[in-house]
This record gives structure tokens, sequence and C-alpha cells, in this order.
DNA sequence: GACTTTGCACCTAGGTGCAAACCT
DNA sequence: AGGTTTGCACCTAGGTGCAAAGTC
């Protein structure tokens, strides 16, 4: 309703996996462009205690559901390589060291529109912005736990509300990556930087915007009296 | 869930007015005491075209429901005086002026968490904080239209998801309010002002917090070049 | 040495009343 | 003169990577 479809979204391929039974729902990966540009690097997502987002966001268009009947839809973490990870600064890659640790199931984030109809889901875009990762194993706040230097891919699951409790899961190989706590490829931060709006702040400077270099308003009104020179000029250049 | 419930709220009384089939399903209003502040002084709520909230926000408790069976919320505003109003600043008091404009039936802000079942609107408050209202007739955001300078009470009205869709309504008499395109009573003004976290820029300054006052830190970089004499000060300062 | 944690500057996003300008 | 609109400073709320400090 509130989010448009990008020409994007509508090319982005079919799942590459889908298990349980055969039916006619479809679910198609957002925003794959950027999903690609970070699998191609190696994506890394930030974990901390507290719960971190991830970005790109995981977000899906679903299609082929039955409008009246009701779905829940949620999201889970697969660790997909039992192993351990380290990135290589000089061979610039990351390769494995050891058996990783043992998982246990991961915790499910459902999407907070559950249960709904399948109407609802398939109206606009499903975004799971509000999930969060954490690598505290003791978490109290519902974020999905994971290891840090292990690999994960998304799976999104959509459940029909019926007796039979039918599960559809799906899952994209561009949005597979390895969890971390400090970034570790340079590559990834700053493809990070470059296209999340809430790191702009560590973007190069891009000449254009420099308000930010301004003098905040309540204190210009003190400057009369501390640069009577500039104050000088500006009262000549009202002239 | 994320929001707790205060004695104000335990304590609240019953809903004044109840239509509808005779149930067990009752509502309580949230920070009725603070509702009560506002009413005693005539509440007012801002309206404007591009849509306003409303402060104090709209939020109920909800008991007697079936925990399992679905039901819908919304919100809708009862035009209680088809009169026009206007503030006499002589005699600090609202006073009808005229018959006022006619009324279309008012739009429903259905709570976005519907349908759901019982046991998931009894679980925590029901907050309307989403809820808008605008002058504008012709909104095309979904928000509630009202006439400025006319009154207002808003009606919670709770329906059940079967083949009879019973409808119960609750209104509380503290809730009523007049519409206004800018504030009238002055007292409306400070006790919003003091009561909204929002408004906080406009309170009278509390002494303690004077950190919005201070320079920010990009432009500090530059100070011991404009401000050499302080730049000396902190640098003795320092040993 | 290889991670992990913490505080922080810097953003996005959007809710306030104010004051000046704008209507009729 | 009474009511409305608009741009704005100032907040709340919370998502970023960074750098320094901490951990093992």
């Amino acid at each position: 309703m509130n989010r448009s479809f990008s020409i994007d979204s509508i090319l982005a391929r079919k799942p590459k996996r889908k298990i349980g039974e055969d039916r006619l729902i479809r679910v198609f990966l957002q925003s794959a462009n950027l999903w690609r540009r970070f699998h191609s690097l190696g994506t890394e997502m930030i974990v901390t205690k507290s719960g971190r987002r991830m970005f790109p966001t995981l977000s899906v268009i679903i299609a082929g559901l039955d409008p009246v009947k009701n779905y829940v839809v949620m999201v889970d973490l697969e660790c997909i390589e039992l192993k351990r990870f380290r990135y290589s600064f000089h061979q610039s890659k990351w390769i494995s060291t050891g058996p990783g640790e043992s998982e246990l199931p991961s915790r499910m984030f459902v999407h907070s529109d559950s249960p709904a109809r399948g109407a609802h889901w398939m109206r606009s875009p499903v975004s799971f912005d509000k999930m969060k990762l954490t690598n505290n194993q003791l978490d109290n706040n519902g974020h999905i736990i994971v290891n840090s230097m292990h690999k994960y891919r998304p799976r999104v699951h959509v459940i029909e509300q019926d007796e039979a409790k039918t599960r559809h899961t799906f899952s994209f190989e561009e949005t597979e990556f390895i969890a971390v706590t400090a970034y570790q490829n340079h590559r990834i931060t700053s493809l990070k930087i470059e296209s999340n709006p809430f790191a702009k702040g560590f973007r190069e400077c891009e000449v254009q915007d420099m308000a930010h270099l301004q003098v905040p308003a309540n204190f210009q009104s003190v400057l009369p009296f501390i640069f009577p020179y500039f104050a000088n000029l500006a009262a000549n250049a009202e002239q």
C-alpha cells in the first residue's frame, strides 16, 4: 500500500529451493539486485548483544495464496555450513577453521501481521525489517540468535492455518551471510555505507550537502556579539 | 506487551455509554487522569490538512472477549453537538454560534491489528496512536475528517467476526474535544506542552537540560581558529 | 592475535507548538 | 477580525559504523 514495487523486485528470479507440498504459492525476493551486489563480495551481517537489523532488509512478494484463507508468515535462519569461518585479510577471502559451534534449532521471527488472510499478504511486499540478530545465547527479547563467524541463510515459511498446517518454505541463495561482530571485508563496509540510509553519516562528502556544517540557529543569535566583523558584513550585504 | 498498566488506568471508571447487545465485554480508558485534566479545561485537538495525531492518545483496555473468537476494533468520531463554536477570550470559554456544518458519517479508523482474536486484544492495551485528524474534506490518506470548531467524542467499536457481526460501542465523556486549527485556550496549550513529550522544546527552561545550547562537535574542531583565547584556556585546563 | 563490547557522532523519520503569512 | 496554512526550530525514537577499550 505504502510501498512501491521496483522493477528490480518484479524481475527477481524464482526461489532456488522449495520444500513441502507442491502448490502454486510463489515467493519473490525484493531488492534482489542489492542482495546480489553484497553476495558477490560475501555478505556480512553485524550481530550485537542488544540485537541488530539486517541490511539489506529481507522483504518478499508473495503470490498464489488463497485470498480468504489464513496464513502465518515467519522467518528463521538456517546454518548452511556447520563450520567456523575466519576472514583472511591476506587472501581477502573467508576460510573455514574447524567444525563450528553446535546449533540449537533457530528461533522463528513471526511477522507481526500474522495470522492474516492471503489477500493481505499478497497486497503488498512483506518486509521483515523488524527482525533483529543477536549473539546473546540468553537473549530475552525474542531476537534471532546466531553464532558469530558462522554462515546462515534466511528461510521464509508460509503456514496455512487449517487442520493440516501445511508449511511452504522458501529461501534465496543471494541472502546468505556470515554473522560478524565487526565487519571484516572493507568492501562490505563501503557497500553498506553507500546503500544504507542510516549510514549516510559515513559517506564520502559529496560536496552538495554541507548544511550540517552550518551554525545552529540558537547559536546564530549570539554571533553578532562575538563576530562584530561578520555582523557588519551581513548588515552591509542586506542593504 | 511493551506498555505498562498504570494504576490510573486500572482505576479508570466504566464506560459511560454502551450501545448494542448486552454482554460481558468491558472497555476501560487509559490515561483517564490526563484526559480529565484536559477535559476540565475544555479539550482542544489540533487538526491539519496533512493529518494530526490526538493528544492525549486514545488507548483502551479491553476485557470480557472470547479469547478464540475474532474481532475487529475501530474508532470513529461522533459529532456530539451539531453547533459551531467560538472561543470567547473575554469570557475564557467556548460559546456556540449557529447551527454548524452538516456532517457526513464519520470515517472509521480500523486498528491495524484487526482482525485478531479476543486473546490478542485483551493481552495489552489497544492504542489508537496512529489515528490522525484532518480538516481536508477531500482527504485521500484515510485520516478521520472533522470540521474545525465543532465538538466530537471518539467511539470505540468492537465487532464480532461471525455471521451476526454484533457491534459493541463504547465512549468516554472525558475524551470529548473541540477540533481547532490553532489552540484557543492558553491553558490547553500549556497542558499539552507540559504533558506531550514531543512538545518538550517549548517547556520552560528547567535549567537541568542546557545540552542543546552546546556547539555541535563538528563545529568544535574549528573553534580553536576563531576562538584562540578559549583554545588557550582549554589547553591550560588540560595540564 | 583474534574477536567482542561499549559509548558516541551522525544520521533517518516523524511528532510538537510557534510565528508569520495568508485567506475571506 | 476570525480562522487557516506553511515553514521551521526543537524535540522523541531509534538505526548506522567507528574507535577505543575489553576479553580470552
